[in-house]
DNA sequence: TAGTGGTCTAGACCACCAT
DNA sequence: TGGTGGTCTAGACCACTAG
């Protein structure tokens, strides 16, 4: 452990209680900050991989030179971000995309009568090209960087209800168009072949009219009403890893916000 | 302070320290979470108003029988909840609906070029009518109970971008109806007049097309796109306490949601 | 200077889980 | 039975605010 001023040496020396809370360190960040940072780059660059037991409270206060108590107020914070899962009685672990958080932690599309139907994808095409000024603007590329293009018609109770666009940069997925088959849930593929976890997202949502093609994708009228979500979605470290774009039929499905 | 179950004529007794930490009391539920209710029943019932300041941690851990610790836990998670506000050096506050909390907190819809245009309001009608259908779900209320129905047209950058109608029960709200001028911000005017205080609300979206009438309303084509949505708010207490739909144009705003 | 919330530590006991 | 996270207390010092 590495405080940002004062107190290192005597930290260092192994008298880190003594000085940290007690003592008359500046600080500025608190420690319990600094510590959840280390722990948030070890999830980041694959020291902790997902899934794995994290070391117990105590064995990382010793490790950073901090008291457990504030170990613990790192951890929480980081589990409040979804980065890790706390089991009573068994420990603490690397949040995994499960099959469950993959297709509805970040899908918020529901049945009108609250039922979640699974979303089968059917793969229309994978391409890679040079990223559009769109894309280079949602996933901050330079001019020139390559992007894969995945099309899919994901369907909800049985229909089709989403058609989607998604595109991912060539640098962070070599070889993601060449997986075969495209799996339903791309985040898990992500993390299991490419170590990037992503760890939250952005939402914009408009009403739009939707295009011939649309149309016949969706089997719907031209110019019907189709919600459009644009996400970008972001890695632990921060970084935009994903945009996709997908136009739903909101006719038996709404989309569900909780405002706090 | 009452715990769940045993330890009370040990804490009535005035040594609730030595058996709710150190001691073999049962706690079906955690200490903290039954002190976080005894508050938040005190921001429901109007002991303790918006905008007041509460008293201090330590003041409140005598009182309620517990240790500074334990209360801190409380608030921090009524903090969480924005139900009272942290300020350091000063003191803990009831949270209030101030103006920018009002508008732009419930409100996701942003400007596409990032901006937020003050969003305002021109009352188009007031009645009170018996809950339909569709209300009486949505607010929980029995059969033949009135609400008022407020419609009216807000403005986003100048132009006619939310045509939206509010119902509120008038058991709950008295005389609503006959506020002068119906104000741009009603949580304001629920929680100042009325002593109701919205703590969250969910929103449902879809994106529909246009009516005649909505279509006039709003300036635009029949059948355009439209994103409709539905917004149920709840009171601290949990009670649903007003329904409203907006049927937003969205060619130069967007909705934001933000995926955790 | 006094009072408040914010951070940090230390140590106790509980509930849960695996063995 | 031993180890884990979960709760609770106690007391220290810091940073901020106000008089």
């Amino acid at each position: 452990m590495m405080p940002d001023k004062a107190g290192a040496k005597a930290r260092a020396e192994g008298n880190a209680a003594a000085e940290a809370g007690h003592g008359g360190r500046p600080a500025a960040r608190p420690l319990y900050v600094q510590v959840k940072e280390l722990m948030r780059a070890r999830l980041s660059d694959g020291s902790w991989k997902p899934g794995r037991i994290l070391p117990s409270e105590f064995e990382l206060a010793a490790e950073f030179g901090v008291s457990q108590g504030t170990v613990r107020k790192a951890l929480d914070e980081l589990a409040v971000e979804r980065l890790v899962v706390r089991r009573q009685g068994k420990g603490t672990f690397v949040a995994e995309h499960d099959e469950d958080r993959a297709l509805f932690h970040f899908l918020k599309l529901l049945a009108d009568d609250g039922g979640r139907a699974l979303p089968e994808s059917r793969v229309l095409g994978v391409k890679a090209a040079r990223a559009n000024a769109a894309e280079r603007a949602a996933l901050a590329l330079e001019e020139g960087a390559k992007v894969w293009r995945i099309d899919r018609l994901r369907h909800l109770s049985g229909r089709p209800a989403i058609l989607e666009q998604v595109a991912a940069p060539e640098a962070l997925f070599p070889g993601l168009g060449k997986e075969e088959p495209v799996p339903n849930t791309l985040y898990r593929l992500y993390e299991a072949r490419y170590g990037v976890t992503v760890a939250r997202a952005e939402e914009r949502l408009k009403a739009v009219a939707a295009g011939a093609a649309e149309a016949q994708a969706l089997d719907i009228a031209p110019g019907a009403s189709l919600l459009a979500i644009d996400r970008i979605a972001f890695a632990i470290d921060g970084r935009p890893v994903e945009w996709r774009r997908s136009l739903c039929l909101t006719d038996r499905h709404h989309y569900l916000a909780e405002l706090v």
